[in-house]
DNA sequence: ACATAGAGTTAATGATTACTTAATACTATG
DNA sequence: CATAGTATTAAGTAATCATTAACTCTATGT
């Protein structure tokens, strides 16, 4: 499955800060890229397209302010999270930083929970717009689309079989009990025959075409390609 | 889709502060309800259903992060921005503030343009429906012009039917919820019927004479050409 | 080999959901 | 205030989905 982890493009020129922030977000989980001076996190930004820029306000080459206005002005970032970060609190250079494009601007000293907390808050709002797209090997289940894909193949779904199949897919290789199932489904307060999920499982295996849910007897049913 | 003032709920027991705030957010065009304190906060967001809510963390009858809970809790409330204000900078305070699910957190004494840009940050990114000229394919979709293109026909929309198309159009291929489309495109405090946005769609592909909104049955509708 | 339990299959039914058309209510404009 | 263009509701129809029931298949233990 793929879960692609979020890229964080950090741009400091002190080689501690940009050390400390490293280790906190790697810790979380970010994929992180450094930069030393403006100059090189242009050049990275356009090479990874990371998620997030956080931008120290005072580097060589390039300020902070210059890089978010020069990237902001690219199609590829009008949606990319910036965050500025600087020892600088002079409020006009704050008011500049976000009417520039920033999204947050945070002044040092900072501390790492607080800071991991601000990155996350962005990243929670972002979030809501997207939904989990699942691919595992050459099929893509896609619930925003509601679609599903087998090779080059678009498959129509109904409601009930898509919320199945997504189910089962959201864990593939792991059992889910039929009960498990029924409640994630229908709701645990629904009460369906014991046939139902048995023939939404065969409008799937036959719609799909290709045979990707094992039947556990006793059990219930898991996803495996 | 909604061209109305933002709406913007301050809370906070000082009456100077709630006056302060208040005037710099009505002079940036922002409609401004107040309250001084949790419970009456809580009971106005629920009546007026603001896009932002600014609590200040220490309030009589509910703190400012009781009141985020409570609202986060309610589906009405998830998108809703809600910024923290405080006299007490304490780092634990703000990380819990932020982890209920605050979108900034900012201490007092704050410049009221420093507020201002915070709070036009925020809007601007949850803004990212700017008007902006759609092309797919064959199609036109201009919002500004009010127009839709397709190959050399012009063809004229109603207003709704427009904001509806271009909604859809907006994320093409993307799934919208028929809730979605309701609170994007009436506002999320307009009742209407059932079959309202069907009738719209319909005239859509009646005028359109193409075939480019797809039914996604129990789910909603997605544009695709 | 047979009984049994769990799962698969199929078709039919009832329930949902959407489409369509027409009628009515609303709103801006001259 | 009349009118045209819009928006919404209502009501009937069509489509498709979910569920059940009845039957079949298959593996397993005796």
């Amino acid at each position: 499955m793929e879960t692609k982890a979020r890229k964080v493009l950090i741009a400091d020129d002190e080689p501690d800060i940009l050390e400390i922030l490293k280790y906190n977000l790697a810790n979380e989980g970010y994929e992180v890229i450094t930069a030393k001076d403006g100059d090189e996190a242009l050049e990275k930004a356009r090479r990874t397209l990371p998620d997030l820029v956080i931008l120290d306000v005072m580097m060589p080459k390039k300020t902070g302010v210059e890089v978010c206005q020069l990237l902001r002005a690219q199609a590829a970032f009008k949606e990319t999270l910036i965050i500025f970060l600087t020892a600088v609190n002079d409020e006009g250079t704050q008011i500049r930083g976000l009417e520039t494009g920033a999204d947050d601007y945070l002044s040092k000293p900072i501390s790492p929970k607080v800071f991991l907390t601000r990155v996350n808050a962005l990243f929670r709002r972002l979030n809501k717009t997207e939904a989990r797209i699942l691919v595992i090997d050459h099929m893509t289940i896609d619930p925003e689309r509601f679609i599903v894909k087998v090779g080059e193949q678009e498959i129509v779904l109904a409601k009930k079989e898509f919320e199945l199949l997504y189910l089962l897919a959201l864990k593939p290789g792991r059992v889910f009990l039929r009960n498990e199932i029924l409640n994630q489904v229908w709701g645990n307060d629904v009460i369906v025959g014991d046939r139902t999920i048995d023939v939404h499982i065969r409008k799937i295996r036959q719609k799909l075409g290709v045979d990707c849910i094992t039947t556990v007897k006793g059990v219930g049913y898991k996803f495996e390609l």
